[in-house]
DNA sequence: ACCATTTGACCGTG
DNA sequence: CACGGTCAAATGGT
């Protein structure tokens, strides 16, 4: 049923630019119309998303509880299985705004592989400490605390669950930055092509997130920045997620400032391409529900 | 023995 | 009172 009415949907989108190649090529096509012409294409094109996003998966990566260990410490089998496991990072998004007055920064992470994978591997160790059931939600959340809160009174946390239309895809929250030295973090941000093991894949393919005009992509080297707040970027610092921040989010901001974090982050996405910030305005209702 | 995960209970907030 | 977040006892693996 979803199946149909994204193929309807791309039938459509295909059919406007059509239109609009035509008239455009007899010109018939006046300024306003050409308006509504990409207006259409653009709503379309969401709609398309929106209908892909619904599709069932067609393998469940992970725990099926939508709950992926931040740190495996299941049988060998299984550990080495994961860490054998190449998987095509992809198309993330990173959010910036404050709780509770803790600053959080909100990410989404697909990952392509069907294993049991850990898309939270961000260089940091974690200790699970709970789990629950969201209302509304297909999948449980799972809560994620630095390991080294008592030796180093760290006092990061994350939040990661499964999108709901998307299996494949991941909502981490970040609560608070890491206040501690973990042998492992630093590693990854000095050498992210060596200790990284995930594969990115810079297409932005079949994204949950694909922004429609081109993203820009630096070689910035990776460096000591520990980015907004200073949480660490989620994969590896030439990650696409990395890149879009320095693209899309140069301006940055500090750990601090309460709502006027929020203020700044709307107004830093009142101009982004219009993809961008239809997903952005749907992670910051979804994370003041 | 130590460490991490699981999971029901508990607590704070709206 | 419902919900989300955290605690802590039980459990399991190394």
């Amino acid at each position: 049923m979803e199946n149909s009415l994204a193929s309807e949907l791309a039938r459509v989108q295909t059919m406007v630019r059509e239109l609009e190649a035509n008239m455009d090529r007899q010109n018939l096509l006046p300024a306003a119309a050409r308006e509504i012409c990409d207006e259409l294409a653009c709503r379309v094109d969401r709609s398309l998303r929106m209908a892909r996003s619904w599709l069932p998966a067609p393998e469940s990566p992970g725990s099926a509880d939508g709950s992926p260990r931040g740190h495996d410490t299941g049988n060998a089998a299984k550990h080495f299985k994961r860490r054998q496991v190449l998987f095509r990072a992809a198309d993330s998004q990173q959010t910036c705004f404050c709780r509770k007055g803790v600053p959080s920064v909100r990410k989404q992470v697909r990952v392509t592989s069907v294993q049991d994978t850990a898309p939270m591997e961000d260089g940091f160790s974690w200790r699970k400490y709970g789990q629950k059931d969201i209302l509304g939600a297909k999948y449980p959340r799972a809560y994620f605390r630095c390991t080294h809160r008592n030796t180093q009174s760290c006092h990061a946390t994350k939040q990661v669950q499964r999108v709901d239309g998307d299996p494949l895809l991941f909502d981490v929250v970040y609560h608070g930055a890491h206040t501690c030295v973990q042998a492992g973090a630093e590693q990854l941000l000095q050498q992210p092509e060596q200790s990284s093991p995930l594969v990115l894949e810079s297409g932005g393919h079949h994204a949950g997130f694909e922004p429609m005009t081109p993203l820009h992509f630096t070689s910035t080297p990776a460096g000591t920045d520990l980015g907004i707040g200073g949480y660490p970027p989620l994969l590896s610092p030439t990650s696409l997620e990395w890149q879009v921040r320095s693209s899309h989010a140069a301006a940055g901001f500090g750990a601090g400032g309460g709502l006027e974090v929020e203020h700044q982050y709307q107004e830093l996405f009142s101009y982004p391409p219009e993809s961008f910030q239809w997903e952005f305005q749907d992670l910051y209702a979804a994370n003041y529900n």
